[in-house]
DNA sequence: CGCGCAACCTGTCTGC
DNA sequence: TGCAGACAGGTTGCGC
């Protein structure tokens, strides 16, 4: 499911029901969900403390937990909603009903719930005791945010420089820019009319620019629309998003291209499931520069 | 260091 | 209808 614009889109939904909630009662049902600590050693840990803010980084949410007693002690609960994961919320006095996936559940002070659902069990939560150990943790793993204001055509540039694995390779590097996945990848190369597999570094300056811009106008088109639901993704209170009926090209094989009609064709880039218009994103035969 | 790919899981869809 | 195989929006670790 969860692209930058579908995490920033629960965690919208999310803080201001969670942010100034004691967690009143963890429950861990699945180990791999929290590997390789153990449930109930994890479940202690959050127990009684106080969720200050919710925030994002790339695919990962961030609840900032602090102590009840202790006031400056803060750790950082990180959740990873990998493919098919969703995190749900039921108020208080709602029912949190029946779902055969749980793999954690938050109760919190004021009554409501929150709950971690799976179905392929790749979904992760981690518990990091301190700044320091969130710190390194991104920095070893994420980089630019494609929404913030660093993100600019310079940045670009530098990231694509020299490269030789295809363009869809690099948009899908966690290390380099933070957020984009398989749908986001193709509609921002659509949008910049550039094939999947053209060699990351032999786009030139005026390409480059086009392709930021893309990535930016495909990222904001799917926050706009609240997420993609092509599967599983749900909102916190199990609605869906409307970016399915937007998409460009993503998962619109045989479809019309809405630019010049040709027929969408699907191929395999980087492994992945990929969508394009063969006749807007045509492979250049070009130097590396 | 850069790059490609198998592995981690479970459910659903496709083709014979 | 049944069954085997491919595929699914992500990340990690390993080998070259």
């Amino acid at each position: 499911m969860p692209e930058l614009p579908e995490v920033e889109t629960i965690r919208r939904q999310l803080a201001p029901r969670l942010e100034g909630c004691h967690i009143k009662e963890a429950r861990i049902f699945d180990p791999l969900w929290c590997r390789p600590e153990m449930p109930d050693q994890m479940a202690r840990s959050i127990r009684g403390r106080r969720i200050d803010r919710l925030q994002r980084r790339g695919k990962y949410f961030i609840a900032r937990l602090s102590d009840r007693d202790k006031g400056q002690s803060q750790s950082f609960l990180l959740m990873h909603l990998r493919m098919t994961g969703n995190l749900l919320y039921r108020g208080a006095g709602e029912d949190t009903g029946t779902h055969p996936h749980l793999r954690a559940q938050l109760d919190l002070s004021d009554g409501g719930s929150l709950l971690f659902v799976d179905v392929r069990r790749f979904g992760q939560g981690l518990l990091l005791k301190s700044r320091e150990l969130l710190e390194k943790f991104f920095n070893r793993r994420l980089g630019v945010e494609p929404l913030g204001p660093e993100f600019n055509s310079d940045t670009l540039a530098q990231l694509l420089k020299g490269r030789t694995r295809p363009l869809k390779a690099l948009l899908l590097d966690q290390t380099r820019i933070a957020g984009i996945g398989n749908i986001y990848a193709d509609e921002a190369l659509f949008r910049a009319g550039l094939h999947p597999l053209q060699p990351s570094g032999t786009i030139d300056e005026a390409e480059v620019v086009l392709l930021r811009d893309a990535i930016v106008g495909a990222l904001s088109a799917g926050l706009e629309a609240e997420g993609a639901s092509i599967s599983s993704f749900r909102h916190f209170d199990g609605s869906k998003g409307t970016m399915q009926e937007r998409l460009l090209v993503h998962s619109r094989a045989g479809k019309t291209c809405p630019r010049c009609g040709s027929k969408i064709m699907k191929l395999r880039a980087a492994s992945r499931g990929t969508y394009i218009c063969p006749s807007c994103q045509s492979l250049r035969k070009r130097k590396l520069h």
